[in-house]
DNA sequence: TTCACCAAGTCACCTGATGACTTTCAGTAT
DNA sequence: ATACTGAAAGTCATCAGGTGACTTGGTGAA
């Protein structure tokens, strides 16, 4: 595309400038998803800067998951908002100290927003998975199996709300609420199990109301599973005016990773 | 604090490994917000790696907000959350290419919460500020003033939720609202006027119930506004199925930033 | 006291070099 | 023809050392 080298005329805080100028061209989509960037010699030579200095730029780009720069191979657009949403609200919620109430109390008005605009645009297929990941809620022997079920859920309910926003705000909030529930009742197999049957009920109701296109029940049904679900988790014993733990927080970040990719 | 060196083992990724230990650091509070880290160069001495790799490292915390790099001073922590979830919000709405109406859908059940949260937590201070700024909307005699007011009063009705979690979140997407509304109703005072002035009665009855501390009336009342402030923006000519603008979103982020500073 | 100035500490950037990893492709064996 | 092997080129990762710019704190003079 021969872009023509855009210049650097400050030279006090090139990184910076570097950085800034790649990130607009990425976020306005002049580099394609998944496209490789040009070689630091590359860009060194095209903003009349230093190979040491694009390479901080391109640093600072990495740790937004705005790129992957990977090893002997070159650079590439990731552009993982999700990701970096992610990252911005466990940053946050550590930081800030904000409590398990606070979390689950915010998921809940998103997640009945979700499902009031799931009744609307959700299709069969929506409503097929939706079902699939009920039922292996019930059937799993493991933990790990209801966990993903619950986490697949609550993902393809916020998914058939078709805002994209909504989308990665539920995903992360989704998955912490599953971990943090799983954090608390470690251990115990039956006690976890018993925290998820308790709100069965409420799930599949929630459920038939968007087959049937009801908006006002599926957003009853979202509002009363997630008090329940606030109840529910708030009662267990560790979780009286629990922190959310630095460790619990990095392995919700991680499974997050890894699911999403 | 005399912090022993942490080895850095594997030297095929130095960078990320410093940054991520750092990372940890800053959010579990091991460096207090303000703290000045050592310099480039003890941090290179004690991980046992070189300047370069560090200033890498460094340059990735300054990118997420974490730290600051002052040229000449040295690197201090700022762990600026709100800053680090504006930016990954602007970056999502960017490469999602999310939309007017699903931005202000999201904006809409989140203040409706914050509504809620504020009839139960305000304090009569809390309220005293809500009416200055409904004031100064009222009051004001430029375009200026009148969004800087609309702005403060739906950020400290965010704040007055005692939720930070929802406070970062409303502060950004309202930013956005509003920036919004003066974007499209740009160059026509009397417009924008109008615009705002449609919605003021629906402000202020949410704010006498809060007063009151009537919590259904404030949830519906903050449920209506933004329903009628949804379609008041959306009626507007130029927003008809508009895709927010590159340069609207940098204005909002860069106005954003110097509003918390 | 107040201001100008200097010096030390620190960051910003550059150059050049070595090592490690990835990709590609020619050559060989099957 | 196909599959494997290995070398070579391209690219990133880190290092070392050096120059310039900025900040800070202290010193001395008005």
């Amino acid at each position: 595309m021969t872009n023509l080298a855009p210049r650097v005329v400050d030279k006090s805080n090139a990184a910076a400038q570097v950085l800034d100028d790649l990130r607009r061209q990425i976020q306005s989509g002049q580099y394609a998803k998944g496209a490789r960037l040009p070689t630091e010699k590359a860009l060194g030579a095209a903003y009349g800067v230093s190979g040491a200095t694009v390479r901080e730029a391109l640093r600072g780009l990495a740790s937004l998951h705005l790129v992957e720069v990977r090893h002997g191979s070159g650079s590439y657009v990731t552009a993982d908002s999700g990701q970096l949403i992610a990252l911005s609200l466990h940053s946050m919620i550590q930081l800030e100290r904000v409590g398990v109430p606070e979390v689950l109390g915010v998921l809940g008005v998103l997640n009945a927003y979700a499902a009031e605009l799931a009744a609307v645009h959700a299709t069969a297929a929506d409503v097929q998975a939706m079902q699939a990941a009920l039922d292996q809620v019930s059937d799993a022997v493991s933990p790990e199996g209801v966990a993903r079920g619950l986490s697949d859920f609550l993902q393809l309910l916020a998914e058939a709300s078709r805002n994209p926003l909504l989308v990665v705000l539920c995903k992360f909030l989704a998955g912490l609420q599953i971990g943090l529930a799983r954090e608390i009742a470690r251990g115990s197999l039956d006690q976890w199990r018993q925290t998820t049957a308790q709100l069965k009920g409420e799930r599949q109701k929630l459920l038939d109301a968007i087959r049937k296109k009801d908006i006002a029940a599926a957003k009853q049904h979202a509002r009363s599973y997630h008090e329940r679900s606030l109840k529910v988790i708030t009662a267990l014993p560790q979780a009286r005016s629990a922190r959310l733990s630095q460790q619990a927080l990095d392995n919700l970040l991680v499974s997050f990773t890894q699911r999403s990719a």
